[in-house]
DNA sequence: GTAGACTTGAA
DNA sequence: TCAAGTCTA
């Protein structure tokens, strides 16, 4: 009896539980269900599409060369899948399914109301596509609310356990003609920067680890530094598997004679899971409510005006802008100018968070509720082990510690290619002027003072 | 119940 | 130094 095997967001063929898992029970057959106005509304960027429909093409021929057979269906809206994949079952004669789950609450309410819907098939719903699946439970059996003490029970179970990426799945031993799909939604993307096939994805993978994984840690905070991974596209759609970057830390780690149960970048793979659980534990953080209930009565600004300044890169403030351009440029941002631009629309600003994180998630090639959701929050202060409010980053004191010859401002805010290092964080009112670089929307120090004022008056109970 | 700790900070 | 409160053992 065929199995079924259902790829949402891992669209790999390495390091996959399902297909291995499913194929040791019969033949399989991969299929895939676009949901582009689901996508739209949850959205899914351009990008991200275009990077998806991708890693699907890649799947496709790969599949027909194993002999796999692949179908790609497409409806609407999650609410349609169900009956879909009913028709899909009856047609192929399939008698299981096979799928990882996903954290989100609207996907996770599809595949709740699929495994209703099929009553003829076995549903197999794997756990969620995390490093760590074993439950990282507090003593007294309590998901944890801090990421120190999760990550430390996190490191203890990956030590205790083999954590091994799973095989491709075997040659079913069927000529099939190669498929050109015809994914209308997707959307441009850079490339150039994120190419599209699996093997590029892992390529990318070595690459890192062999070069930059041993400094990571030292050069990580600077954004004019190549020194990050830029892996995270393919994290978002899991065309890389957990199991296979931890056997790449590990294996670089051996032969550079270093210990990867304290890789500083293993770590940022902890903060993928943290935030991933954290959705399944809270479900009000898929609801657009805040983690902490008190920060609900936050009076936010309307301001539209300075909403489109940060969102086109016209604050004012060089390295915010530079951050804001590279976003909607390539449709990724480094980590800390994420937490500045984020804390400069949240806390100086004084915008709603939730319009901060919308926004994101339009332009981000990498957009990953999760991860995407934890972040605003730490920054505004609202969430779970959030920055303390009246922590406030200074966004010229971050673009000189961070940027300190204003190299990667200069990069991105062209107007500015000419201004010395001394006073690129910061031009003067003349200066700005004839480069035609606008003066600052807000006035830094009252803003600061401002936004710990409104936090301070919150009522301390909900 | 209590001690100690808590991603990335600013002045 | 500041500054608040919550989490975890």
């Amino acid at each position: 009896m065929t199995q079924a095997v259902w790829l949402r967001n891992d669209l790999r063929l390495d390091d996959h539980p399902a297909l291995s898992e499913a194929q040791q029970h019969g033949p399989i057959h991969v299929l895939f269900i676009s949901t582009p106005r689901q996508w739209q509304q949850h959205h899914e960027s351009p990008a991200r599409l275009g990077l998806k429909a991708a890693a699907l093409q890649d799947i496709a021929d790969r599949l027909a060369d194993l002999g796999i057979p692949f179908t790609l269906l497409e409806t609407d809206w999650f609410a349609d899948v169900p009956a879909l994949l009913q028709q899909f079952c009856q047609q192929q004669q399939i008698s299981d399914l096979w799928f990882q789950q996903e954290t989100p609450w609207d996907e996770n309410q599809r595949d709740q109301a699929v495994t209703v819907a099929l009553n003829n098939v076995t549903v197999h719903a794997l756990p969620h596509d995390l490093l760590v699946n074993l439950p990282v439970k507090t003593q007294s059996d309590e998901p944890f609310k801090v990421f120190t003490p999760y990550y430390r029970r996190w490191q203890q179970i990956l030590e205790d356990t083999q954590q091994s990426p799973y095989p491709e799945p075997k040659d079913q031993g069927v000529a099939l003609p190669k498929q050109t799909l015809n994914c209308r939604w997707a959307g441009e993307f850079r490339s150039d920067l994120w190419p599209g096939s699996e093997a590029a994805a892992l390529n990318k993978l070595s690459a890192f680890c062999e070069f930059k994984l041993q400094d990571y840690k030292k050069q990580r905070d600077f954004p004019g530094k190549p020194a990050t991974s830029t892996l995270s596209p393919y994290l978002a759609n899991g065309q890389l598997g957990p199991r296979r970057l931890l056997a790449a830390v590990q294996f670089f780690c051996g032969e550079q004679n270093r210990d990867w149960r304290h890789d500083d970048w293993l770590r940022e793979l902890a903060w993928r899971d943290f935030y991933k659980q954290l959705l399944i534990h809270f479900p009000r953080l898929n609801k657009f409510q805040p983690f902490k209930p008190e920060t609900r009565h936050v009076q936010w600004r309307d301001d539209e005006a300075g909403f489109n300044a940060w969102c086109e890169g016209k604050t004012g403030f060089p390295i915010v802008d530079a951050a804001m351009r590279q976003l909607n440029q390539t449709g990724w941002m480094h980590n800390r100018l994420r937490m500045i631009s984020a804390s400069f629309l949240s806390k100086l600003l004084f915008i709603d968070w939730r319009r901060g994180e919308d926004y994101f998630l339009d332009k981000l090639i990498d957009g990953d509720f999760a991860s995407n959701n934890g972040g605003w929050q730490w920054s505004a202060s609202t969430g779970v082990d959030a920055a303390p409010y009246f922590r406030v980053f200074n966004p010229t004191l971050q673009s000189e510690r961070y940027d300190p010859e204003g190299q990667f401002i200069k990069r991105f805010v062209p107007e500015l290619a000419n201004v010395p290092a001394k006073q690129i964080h910061n031009p003067p009112a003349e200066l700005r002027q004839q480069c035609g670089y606008p003066q600052p929307v807000v006035d830094y120090k009252q803003a600061r003072v401002d936004a710990i004022a409104a936090f301070k008056g919150l009522p301390q109970s909900d």
